[in-house]
Parts: structure tokens; sequence; C-alpha cells
DNA sequence: CTGAAAGCGCTTACAG
DNA sequence: CTGAAAGCGCTTACAG
């Protein structure tokens, strides 16, 4: 094994055709006949051969990689679709830059980052960007998605779960199960998900006149659980919980269970999400299924396009789930 | 906003110097005046130039990139630990490409992407890797760490919760608490971790004259409540359990208190991480802290001395944890 | 289909 | 400290 400094010239040399030749074999859509083609792979083979990324995105102005900023890692929900995502892209010869951020909206130094690189697209999976931040993406020609988040805004393509058709599902569904006095525990009041969740779920409510009665929290397990237990205080309990997301309904759960309120008698709770803690025998919750696959299809199928041939075009995609019952109501 | 296409021509023309000042200035150990930086720092911001990150790379042969494979995202230490290396990385201007495993041991097409995008070092959190693959890595002068892994070969470094203490302890501790029967069980049989959490557990169970009860499971909550559902329909319960991690001892817990078992009067049990689930209320699980900001920290500071100046050296690192006391003990 | 040559945007000796 | 020039390892017109 050489120092591993093998170019292509040397492949050229060894396989005796010209390194353009060489680098045709490795550029996908160049013509190259059989023979040489056999040739350059053998002689490549031999001295292990590796065409240099760099060069490659230097002159091409473009690169196989996918930067994916996250924020919420404590939420299963999303490591599941970092890793989804990238296993998808690989099998198309894509890798996954990480990106993590605090923010609920992406700032300068995530975005410097993702433009150094020239990735080839952007995954947002649970963040939000600025007009102004899209504007840079646009004149690099980078296309963006935000996945499971999404602006009113014509410029930004989005994917997520259909929330409204959801949260008004859940809604009919607590007052078919008996339900007359309902609560709506909201994730982080500007996502565009708690948002749309609780829209749908009061448009419902109101259709049988019902109130709803509105609790803020933070798509968080403890701010589930916190939230919960100042109700329970309070003595005065809905008959059900339609909670934002299932981290946050697994600390309501929690809660409930430890002043020994009896679920589904007492209260009914529904989650949304299905992450795999949901179906744990402790928690058994009822939940809304986010289209996982079918939504991260959805956002490949875009990008791949959109890195043929940009164009910038944007939409906000809604995706059907479905509900999961279980024992929680 | 032009179509970005800004580069250090034309920085250095608007600002009145050569190319190679421009370059200079965002090469940090070149001596430039502090006129001219003024004069092209200037002129950058009009024209928003920003280096070309793979023009860079071509000639320095090095990156800014780290390699982080991962195999588990299921259990959420894993995510946690991504979540800082890659803030602590950021820090010093170092970005990270996410690749996930789905193999204990990282198979070639993973390798490939490391190397073909020159990354200045990779991490492997819950794998390992082949001799001949570690060989490749050396060739190419890029520092490897395992985390949360060991190889009992000198070629590797690895970065690890001192597990034999760790298990001496739990040993000690569970049979100070009144057991006489324990039994463990293990995660994947070729893990070091769960190798060396059983060696520990055992030597003190030999020196307590009491004998193992060993069962095998997969570092799975499924797998955690399985294996508990098996022993309880054996009839037969040990005095206390350790668990090999966390998750599984979560799904242990659940199927003893689905088969109305007490805990900590029926049985005892103790997992292996601090994972912000065991924690929760309803689980309260007793288990053994791994100190992550330490085995990150010491990761890093090998890794940045390995990429300034490569020297191979290899060494297993282990840092003490410490026993978190809840109430399944 | 193939080769010679230009050039992508930088870094880095080499002079001055 | 600074500029002119070579060169990193590729892709891509341009001829043939």
């Amino acid at each position: 094994m050489l120092t591993q400094k093998v170019t292509a010239k040397d492949v050229a040399k060894l396989a005796g055709v010209s390194q353009s030749s060489v680098s045709r074999v490795y550029f996908e859509g160049a013509s190259v006949s059989q023979k040489t083609r056999e040739k350059v792979l053998e002689a490549a083979k031999e001295l292990g051969y590796r065409p240099n990324e760099f060069a490659r995105s230097l002159i091409t102005n473009r690169t196989k990689i996918i930067g994916l900023v996250m924020k919420g890692v404590q939420n299963p929900f999303y490591p599941e679709v970092l890793k989804q995502f990238t296993s998808e892209f690989k099998k198309i010869g894509y890798s996954i830059l990480f990106v993590h951020t605090n923010n609920d909206e992406i700032q300068k130094d995530d975005i410097d980052i993702l433009l150094n690189y020239h990735v080839a697209a952007v995954i947002i999976t649970d963040a939000t960007l600025s007009l102004n931040a899209m504007e840079e993406f646009k004149d690099n020609k980078i296309p963006v998605v935000l996945f499971n988040r999404k602006i009113e805004k014509s410029s930004f393509y989005s994917v997520c779960c259909n929330n409204l058709n959801a949260s008004e599902a859940i809604g009919e569904f607590l007052i078919a199960e008996g339900c007359s006095t309902l609560a709506y525990i909201a994730g982080n009041a500007n996502t565009s998900t708690s948002i749309e969740r609780e829209k749908g779920f009061t448009t419902i409510l109101k259709k049988h006149h019902i109130q709803l009665e509105k609790y803020s929290s933070d798509y968080t397990y403890k701010g589930g659980y916190d939230i919960a237990n100042e109700i329970i205080a309070k003595k005065h309990l809905p008959d059900g919980f339609f909670v934002a997301n299932d981290i946050m309904a697994l600390g309501v759960l929690d809660a409930l269970r430890e002043n020994n309120i009896s679920i589904p008698f007492d209260t009914k709770v529904v989650g949304f999400d299905n992450i795999e803690m949901a179906a744990w025998p402790t928690y058994n919750l009822t939940t809304w299924e986010q289209p996982i696959d079918k939504m991260i299809a959805e956002t490949m199928a875009y990008l791949i396009k959109e890195i043929e041939h940009y164009t910038g075009f944007a939409k906000n995609i809604e995706i059907d789930g479905k509900l999961i019952v279980r024992k929680t109501t």
C-alpha cells in the first residue's frame, strides 16, 4: 500500500491511455469504449485509485453532499428521520453533512457552513429559515426543503404531514369516544406544527360547541409532565387531551399516572408522531402516525429534480397520516 | 446580490492587491500587513466573497470535516453524543459528515465515503472497524477513534467509560442491597461494552460466591422486554438484574411491571448509560452514568492533536463514570 | 471514441 | 510584507 497519492495521471500511464479517458470512466454520462474502460478500471484497481472529490467539485461546482439541519435530537422522531435520509441518500451516492441548531430559526453561522461546502441541497427538519437566508440559498441555486415545518410564504418548499386533517380527525375521534371537555397541549408556540394542530382541533370542537382548554408547552417530555401536573393541581380534569407530540404526551401520561388518574377512564390522551416509545406497553399511546416514509420519498424526489435542474419551485406538500388507536383512549 | 461567483481574483481587483494577498488574509498563519488585510476584508464584504473550500482542500489535501459513524440511533445515548460532537467541533471550525451503518463492523461502502471526502478524522460511536480498514485510514493519515467501543489491539485508539470498574461497583452495590441471586442481561454478544460489563460483574459475584445467571439480548428495548418475559415465565426471579444498557433496562422494567412484580421489593434493576429516560418518573432507573462530557473532550483532544501532526498513536482510554441511585434498587 | 490543453479557485515556494 | 507563477487533480470543450 503506497501512501495513497494515486491520481488519474498515474492510472492513465499504467493503462496506456490519456488522463482524459480515465476521467471519463469515472464521470457518468461520458462516452468511453468498453476496451478503455476495462483497461482503466484494471489499472485503477491495481493502484488503488480514488477520484478526488474536491478536484471534481471545484470544476463542476457541485457536490454530492446534502446538508441536514436538525434541532430536536431529544425527540426520537428526528434521529429516525436522520437515519432514513442518510440511508436513502446513500443509495444514490449522496452523503449527509449534519448541522445541529439550537434555534428555531437557523442562524448565520450554520448557513455559512452549508454555503461554504456548496451542499447540493439542504433539508431542515425542525427549524425554519429567514427570508433573507432563503435568498442566499436561491442565489446559489441550492434547493431547500422544510421537513415537518412550513412557512406561509411562497418561497419555501415544505413537506409535512397533513396536520389540519389529522387534528380534525383526532377531535372527531375524542368526541366520538364521549369526551365533552377537551384540552390541547401545544408545542413551541411559533411552530407551524403546533399552530396547525391546534387549528384543526379547534375547528372540530367549535362545530360540536365544545370550548377548547389550551395549555402551552414546549415539545419536550418535561414540558408535558410539568403542564399536566399544573392541570391536575387545579382539580379540574378534562375528559380528554390532545397533546401536540408524543414525547410530551408521555410526560402527560406519567404525570397522570403518578396522581392515580386512570386512563382511559378518568381521562383520555392522544399524541402525535407515533414514535417507537408510543407503542411500548407502559404507554400504549393512541397517536397519529406521521407518514415518514412518504414524507422522505417526497422530499427526495423534489430535491433530486432540483439538483438536476434548479427552478426554485416552491410548494407546501402535505401527506395524510393515520390514527393509531391504542389504550389511552 | 450577484449570482455568487466571487473569487479571490475579484476581491483582489477591487482591493487593488494581488490575488495572493487575498488568499493570505484568509489563510491563518500567513503574514499580511494590517493595511492590506483591511482593504481585502472590505472588498470581500462588498462582494460577498467566500473562499472556496474545495479549491482549498485540493491543495492542502486536508478538510475541516469529521466523519462520524453511528449505528444505534434508536438508543438516545447516541443522538446525544452526535449533538455534542457537532456543537463542540463547530466551535473550532469543523463540520460533521454523518454516516449511518447497519453493521457492527463498518463496511467498505462507508469507509469509501470517508476516504473519498478526505475527512480530517473519524469517530465511530458504536461499531468497530476491521484491521484492514484501519490500515487504509493509517495510509491516509486519518486519525480514528472508537467511541464507546474498544478492540484489544494496539492499533486502535478508543475512548470508553471504565466498564470494568463500573460493573464491579454495580455488583458490589447490588450485593450490599441484599441480593443473593443475580442476573446479567447482555447486549450484542460481540460488543466490548457488553463483554466487559459482564466480566466485572462476574468477578464480584465470584468473590461473593454467587453464581451468575446470564441472559443474552441485543441492546434494544424490545430485546430487554422479551428476555424479561422469558425469565418471568420460568417462575424463577433473581433478586436483582444488571442490564447492560438503559434502553434494555426500560424494557425489562416494563415487562416486570406488567407481571405485577414490584420493584425494588421483588427484584431490583440496574441499567447503564444514564439516558434521559432513566430519570423519568415512570422508570426512575438506578443506573451508571457515562461521563459523556469527559469522553467527548478526551476524544477531541486526541483528534485535534493527530490532525495537527499525525502519529497514529493508539491507546485505550477509560474514564470513570458514577452510580446514580434511583428507585429501582 | 480519444487526446492535448485550458481552466476551476485556491495555496505556496520563490524573488524582491 | 507582497506579487507573479506554478500547480493541486480533476472536467470539459475542441479537434481529430
